[in-house]
DNA sequence: TGTTCTAAGCAACAGATGTTGCATAGCTTA
DNA sequence: TAAGCTATGCAACATCTGTTGCTTAGAACA
C-alpha cells in the first residue's frame, strides 16, 4: 500500500494522477489482462522505469487503484465514520453491490484473474471496517469470526448481485439479503 | 478446462503428467508467484513449445493443476455421487477446510495472487456441486441464490480456518461452522 | 508391416518485464 | 538566489513470454 499522505512532491503527485488516470481508461478500453505496463506509461506519458519506482507491477497497481476508490465510496456514505447500526450495515452491503456494479460496466471483459484480485482487495476493507465496528461496541469480545463470515456474505451477495442477468432493484435486494449477514453479526452487539 | 477423457494419445498423457508434476513440485518449493513457465518446462524436460499446446500460460495450468486436486478429494469422500442432507455438507466443509489447510502448507509463501486464483478454481467446483444437490431435491425452485450464498459462506469458512493461527481442532470447527451454513440451505430443501 | 496422422522438439521472432547506472530537471530550504 | 536533494528520463541489459514454421519421433490402424 502506498501512503497517502498529504505532503508529497508534486512531481510524485502528478506522477501518481497520470499513471492511475491512465491505467483507468485503459482498463476501460480493453481490458485489464491485455494492458501491458508499456501501454500505461506511453498513455501516461511517463517513462517505464519511473512506473516501477511506485508500483511493483500492473496488480500493485490494480490494487491501489480499487483500493482508493472502494475507500472513497465508503467515505462518500461516511461508513467510516460511524459504528454498528441494523442501517449502517443495511448501507455498506448497498455500497459494495453499488461499486461492483458499476466496476463490471465500466471494465472491458472482466475476466477471472482481475475478478478475483478486486474481490481481495475489497474484501480486505470491508473486513477493517467490520472489525471496526464492533470492536467499538464489544472491546472484548474477539471480532474475528464473525467479521470474516459477514465479509464473505456481504461479497458473495454483491457479486451475485452485480453478476445477475436479470438484475433485480437494488433497494428490493439488499432488503432480501440484509437478514441473512445481520443474523450474524447481531449475535456480538 | 483440458478434456479428462481416458482414450488420450499416451503423449499427451505422459507430457501432461510431467508438467504437472513439475509444476507442483516447484510450488512446493518456490511459491506460484515467482515460477516462471521456463522453470515449468525445464524441471519436466518438456519444450516450452509444447507446453504452450497444453496451457494458455501458468495461470491456466495452476487451474487445471488446483481443480484436478480438489475433484480428487472430493470424489474420495463420494460427495460427487450423493445428495443434500446435513450430514454430507458437513462432509464438504470438512473437504474444503483439509484441502485448503494441506495446500497452505504445501505450498511456499502464498501470497495474495495465488491464493485469489485457487479461491475462484475452488468455487466453482463447490457451487457446482450444490446447485446439483440442490436441483436433485428441489427440481422446480431456483437455485442460485441459495447455492452461491453457501458457497461463500463454507470458502470463507475455510479460509478462516486454514489461516488461523491456533488452529481448532476441525471436527470442533466444522461443528461451529455448520448451522450458519446449513440454515441458508434447509429452507430450500 | 507399412502408411498416415499428430504430438513433441527445435530455433527464431517480436514484444514485455523488471532492473541498472547515469544524466537532467525540478522541488525545497536556507 | 544558490545549494542540495530527489524524482524523472533515458538507454541498455538479461530474461521471460507467446507464437511460428519446420523437422522428427511415435501412436494408430489398415
Amino acid at each position: 500500500m502506498l501512503p497517502t499522505e498529504e505532503k508529497l512532491d508534486p512531481r510524485v503527485k502528478r506522477t501518481r494522477a497520470l499513471i492511475l488516470q491512465s491505467f483507468e481508461s485503459l482498463i476501460a478500453e480493453k481490458g485489464f489482462e491485455t494492458i501491458s505496463v508499456q501501454d500505461v506509461t506511453d498513455k501516461a506519458q511517463v517513462n517505464r522505469a519511473t512506473f516501477y519506482a511506485h508500483f511493483s507491477d500492473k496488480y500493485a497497481l490494480l490494487d491501489y487503484s480499487i483500493s482508493q476508490k472502494f475507500m472513497q465510496e465508503i467515505e462518500k456514505r461516511m461508513l467510516n465514520t460511524c459504528h454498528y447500526t441494523h442501517d449502517n450495515l443495511r448501507n455498506l452491503i448497498l455500497a459494495v453491490c453499488d461499486f461492483l456494479f458499476h466496476l463490471h460496466s465500466d471494465c472491458a471483459q472482466p475476466h477471472q484473474q482481475f475478478e478475483s484480485l478486486v474481490e481481495g482487495t475489497i474484501k480486505k476493507q470491508i473486513f477493517n471496517l467490520l472489525s471496526h465496528w464492533l470492536e467499538q461496541t464489544q472491546p472484548k469480545v474477539p471480532t474475528e469470526i464473525p467479521a470474516t463470515v459477514a465479509t464473505w456474505a456481504i461479497y458473495g451477495l454483491a457479486s451475485l448481485y452485480s453478476h445477475s442477468k436479470k438484475r433485480p432493484a437494488l433497494d428490493q435486494f439488499v432488503d432480501d439479503a440484509l437478514p441473512l449477514v445481520a443474523v450474524n453479526l447481531e449475535q456480538f452487539t
